[in-house]
DNA sequence: ACAAAAGTGTTGGAGATACACCCATGA
DNA sequence: TCATGGGTGTATCTCCAACACTTTTGT
């Protein structure tokens, strides 16, 4: 009976970005193979085979690090991609057959997302990756293997996470004022909401803090800062 | 590099079950091992090694009628589970150590979940099922492998379905009176919703539609039938 | 004093909730 | 004819949406 003896299990990291001016996603560059002028370096999502004794989520966060040197983003899972041959376009086989001891071998992998603020998170390439870049949700161009479906699969995702107002504070900013918090909502979902209003169901939410805390170095009235309690 | 060369991956199914008495879940009992009397046969969810070359879905649908002969069952992909000792347990290695070529090889498992009328699929156990049963959601006791966990999410994860009215109407039978509809909501959701005002919501559901058809055999007025457009 | 964003209440309408009686069927 | 669940409408209330001006700060 044919088992899964030799499969191999990976995870994508999906990062939104997010400041006043819309969604990016966190996209790395692959490296050129140097022996190799027929290989096209694609543009992918940080993700890497895991190892044999970490788990999912800390294989997530691990692999994001050496990629990307972010730290302390909170990701969540969503999905598993298991189509036999997400891994096996022609696009892709020069660069895995570059990296992977067994190139052709199926690639299952779980994806997860996470959202961050532009300010607080600035990656750096490193292992294989080499450039890292913000990319514009609505400009993504081709990507390696099936990861423009597993983006479009994540985003969908936060959405819903927004929508059902089930959101998890982990994936906002630590500190923020209620404005971009309303911008944040807006940019997500594609809608515009009324702040007085806005504000109203804010207040209903017990793990929405107010801090002692306000705004510095703009040039406008500052706005208060606020934060979250997960533990509510 | 210590990476995922020789891993195992699974899935297992959380089949839910509905009648008018509350909800079920659908167990099997492993077989015992003939030469082994240290072996307590345990209670687990449908779950097995996928094979190379079928996606996680046929997965998850060839491992269901496997083990307990049922087809059509529509299954939803919840979570992945990879801690690295969720197979590790004492309880459970001498039934692995029956069935599989590397008993301790780390298992990856994916899990789907599913809903069916109680009246319309009739399990019968097969391959290293000894017995198939219907259990109480309230009445668990323990599982094999950390598959209690995976039966609580996946009902969490049923649940949230309900709520966001997010309903993949593939869950529900194929045809229902609203009576049936509104008690299967009210046992999900542990709450009770009002007749007229149940009804009035879904009637503003367009993919909720009236059969001509009526209930039979019924010792009272006969309810009307509906089904679901899945396309709407 | 001016520019720029922060902050704040009220009202009307839509949608949710509460509630009780007659109907069709089989025994 | 009786027992059983099926099926229906209205009044109230709650919650959501729409709307505009004053406040605070930096320059």
């Amino acid at each position: 009976m044919p088992v899964s003896q030799s499969l191999h299990l990976s995870v994508d990291c999906v990062v939104f970005g997010y400041d006043n001016n819309g969604i990016k996603v966190l996209l790395i560059n692959q490296k050129g193979i140097p022996s190799d002028n027929t290989h096209q370096p694609l543009t992918q999502l940080p993700g890497d085979l895991i190892l044999m004794n970490e788990g999912l989520q800390q294989a997530a966060e691990r692999v994001l690090f050496d990629l990307t040197q972010l730290r302390g983003v909170y990701l969540k899972q969503f999905h598993a991609f298991g189509d036999p041959n997400r891994v096996k376009d022609l696009k892709d086989r020069a660069w895995l057959q570059s990296v992977r001891h067994l190139p052709d071998q199926r690639v299952v992998t779980i994806g997860y997302y996470g959202l961050v603020s532009l300010q607080d998170f600035h990656p750096r390439p490193a292992s294989f990756a080499r450039s890292v870049q913000w990319a514009d949700l609505g400009e993504i161009g081709q990507l390696a293997y099936d990861h423009n479906n597993i983006l479009d699969q994540a985003f969908e995702a936060l959405r819903e996470q927004m929508e059902s107002h089930h959101i998890s504070f982990e994936l906002l900013p630590k500190k923020f004022t209620l404005t971009q918090l309303q911008s944040l909502y807006e940019v997500v979902l594609d809608k515009k909401f009324d702040k007085r209003n806005f504000r109203k169901n804010v207040k209903k939410m017990t793990h929405v803090i107010p801090l002692d805390e306000k705004q510095t170095g703009v040039t406008h009235k500052p706005a208060q800062l606020f934060s979250y309690n997960p533990h509510k």
